[in-house]
DNA sequence: ATCGTTAACTTGATGGCGTCAAGCTAAGAC
DNA sequence: GTCTTAGCTTGACGCCATCAAGTTAACGAT
């Protein structure tokens, strides 16, 4: 039945179980790839200990579960810090591009802890990561003065948009995306982004004009003459 | 242990058991509000049947629960039908916020349909529907001139924004999200849909100098006065 | 009127799951 | 060597999805 049993850990090291269930389940979680196939049983067989041993150090399998997501997520801090340097704005392209990234790179994990309805009360620590992450990196945009508004209604836009796109190819991999995924997360982090400079200053509706198009131009033409000024 | 048994149905009508088993379904669905409460035995005592007659109608479990989540989804054409007339540019904003209100109106079959990868091959014609109505919403803004673009892309764009906005909703109720919600929604689908305006005009950064804050009123100033002209 | 066919449904069982109550066992202080 | 208790196991309960085989009743044919 039990694979190998485990040795009973000493006295007063109880909660090295608790590291050998996770390193356990997140194994099975790499292998499988799938979410269902952590079950405390096979959890508890692959740690090589009773199933009712989880209950030890996991109030029940929700908790297990979320424990395994969660060790991912420090690497969203460590992503986010990488990417923060230099100039303000390119910093929140690649921050919202890497955002994305780490979502198709931990596909369980982030559908776990973004995409379902939070079991514990109060703000999901995930959810505080990702605002908090997101909130740094459109704070130092809006420092420059460049970007107006309340850094945290800008930050919940760019979340949106950010999240929506990733949570959208999870969970519709068979939708006919376009080729290269990277440029519509560029196109929407863009949008995103940029796009709320003009927060409270777009109007309702649009001139039915092609004119607009022109002028449109005109000003991506000044902008970008002051953003990249010529070598 | 059945509550009342239901009469046989008579010959040639056995497809009736698949709109009673549907409708005692989504009954459990209003009361519990909670997907758990689907199972496949309180369906079956819930119509007065035995439990496996319901794999006369359904291949499991799953395509029972999909069944019935996609029944509210008719309700989404409606709503789009009755916000798009008029001007495209109001029309899209009035869309993008009617969708998000019917993903809060319906979580649970939001949720299962569109926060979840889809279990069936091919596109889900749950998120091909929602992408129908956002190309078609995006494409009548194209066609005024005002807006460039793939209609396409623009709609995923779009698309993101407004469910990314949603599903956080939904997935992190506990979140403090300011007070108003609609607000929040109105901010995201006027940047994603006007900011699409200057897809492929904006740089790469912005110049971190308040000056830009002014030229952008200016455009603001000019698209409103083109926009609502003095009655 | 009744027989045979078969559509419509039931019975009973299998194996897996999360979880609990109670018991066992060995580590380590005395 | 004895006692305490941290660390873990045994065995069970109830619920679940699903299946194989059986039963019942509607209805065309005779």
């Amino acid at each position: 039945m039990t694979t190998t049993r485990r040795v009973r850990a000493r006295r007063g090291e109880g909660a090295r179980l608790r590291e050998e269930i996770l390193r356990a389940a997140e194994a099975l979680l790499d292998e499988t790839g799938t979410e269902e196939s952590l079950t405390i049983r096979a959890v508890a067989e692959r740690t090589g200990v009773s199933t009712p041993s989880v209950y030890l150090h996991f109030a029940d399998k929700e908790a297990l579960v979320e424990a395994v997501c969660l060790r991912v997520w420090d690497g969203l801090g460590r992503i986010f810090a990488e990417n923060s340097g230099g100039d303000p704005f390119l910093a929140l392209g690649r921050c919202g591009r890497a955002y994305a990234r780490f979502a198709l790179d931990h596909p369980v994990q982030y559908r776990v802890l973004m995409m379902r309805p939070s079991s514990s009360e109060g703000v999901h620590p995930a959810a505080a990561t990702c605002f908090g992450h997101m909130v740094g990196v459109v704070s130092a945009c809006v420092e420059t003065g460049a970007l107006r508004g309340d850094p945290e209604t800008l930050a919940l836009g760019l979340w949106s948009a950010v999240h929506g796109c990733a949570s959208l190819f999870l969970a519709q991999p068979s939708f006919p995306w376009p080729g290269d995924r990277e440029a519509l997360i560029d196109h929407i982090v863009r949008v995103a982004g940029f796009g709320s400079a003009l927060h409270g200053r777009l109007p309702r509706r649009l001139p039915p004009s092609a004119e607009l198009a022109g002028e449109l131009d005109d000003l991506g033409v000044r902008l970008a003459a002051r953003a990249e000024p010529p070598a």
